[in-house]
DNA sequence: ACCTGAACACCGTTCAAGT
DNA sequence: ACCTGAACACCGTTCAAGT
């Protein structure tokens, strides 16, 4: 019992707002039914008459915060940059709400979460005179492109120091003696610049002639 | 007990065995330290003293399974194709161990993974005459994609059927009147296809002028 | 050096019983 | 209609005790 407002019956919602405070509090992993009925105040078996089951209560957490997302408004002057801009804010939307994706993942719901960011690819890519199988390969290598990437990323950064260490890994010999690459591949990755570079040569390649 | 050669002591590499095989027949949600003790017809407390926890079992069990994978060789006349081949290859590589990239990905050590490729691409990078920082946003670009693309196209073979679904979603009108292109947005993806396509223009674009 | 069972603190879920 | 505690079948891990 958290001393929130008082109620006098536990419903659906009070169960889906615990439970998205624990998650954005200590992460996925907290949310067990007995840490939630404890937050809640009430026994573990009452959350099972609103919510069924865990895996529906995970369900209809992600559905509602996949519902909340904002929508994509792209932004540039060609086509080019305005799918750019729209696998950017789709970036952006995704590691605004961290746990979201690994919960996503997980779940195995990435499709269904991104239609209004592929809405948006598919108006932009006909814009760039792309049409049917074409336009449609386009629209899912983008789509793709940036879920796999924010995947990688959030991988990259719970990872914890790497052992052997990219570092001793690469110098200039095993580089092939270019030792601004050894320096660049041993030094850290700015995952926003990188993101941008290949999101751009990906669309320069799908657009282009 | 699974009556294969019998030993006097367990030791560490049958405990390995058995986890990769428990891991492989069940998936790595089966991977408990009390089933893999069934499994080798010890107490659960006999796994300890060889590996240490589940955790640090999981780590060994990864890294003995990605050193195991063999090596990458490009193939292909031009630059551009054989960075495609290994690219091509590496994702073969990951989709031939399935729970491998899953548990690999859990335990974030995506980085490491990839070093032969790595190594393969950055000699690819270099024959199409990249240099330096330039080269080494095009490895990372490639090995970030292949990665991303495999963990998403994972997912997507393991989410159910997804309700609303897509060929709901997506007819003409959605489409912006293009119908062939909601054909193919409803339709099946062809991951294979998807992948080549997808790496064919960002390597156009990360190698191109 | 290696193995053991008992015990602890956790899980999710079911069910019969309460109001 | 909503809530409850008891009970079940699972977890990972520790520890003292065995050989």
């Amino acid at each position: 019992m958290k001393g929130k407002e008082t109620r006098t019956h536990l419903n659906r919602e009070d169960v889906l707002d615990a439970a998205a405070n624990l998650v954005k509090q200590h992460g996925p992993g907290a949310l067990t039914m007995r840490k939630l009925a404890a937050e809640l105040g009430t026994a573990v078996t009452s959350i099972y008459w609103h919510v069924g089951n865990r895996e529906s209560l995970l369900d209809a957490l992600v559905e509602r915060t996949v519902a909340d997302l904002g929508e994509i408004r792209p932004s540039g002057a060609t086509p080019d940059r305005r799918v750019v801009s729209v696998a950017r804010a789709l970036r952006r939307q995704l590691r605004d709400h961290p746990h979201l994706v690994a919960m996503v993942h997980e779940r195995g719901l990435t499709e269904r979460m991104f239609l209004p960011a592929q809405r948006a690819l598919v108006h932009e890519v006909h814009a760039a005179g792309l049409r049917g199988a074409r336009a449609a390969d386009a629209v899912r290598a983008v789509q793709i492109h940036v879920v796999g990437h924010v995947l990688v990323e959030r991988n990259r950064e719970r990872a914890p120091v790497q052992r052997p260490g990219e570092d001793e890994l690469w110098t200039a010999e095993t580089a092939e003696r270019d030792a601004a690459l050894a320096r660049a591949l041993a030094g850290p990755l700015d995952p926003e610049a990188l993101f941008t570079t290949s999101v751009r040569a990906l669309v320069a390649g799908l657009l282009g002639p």
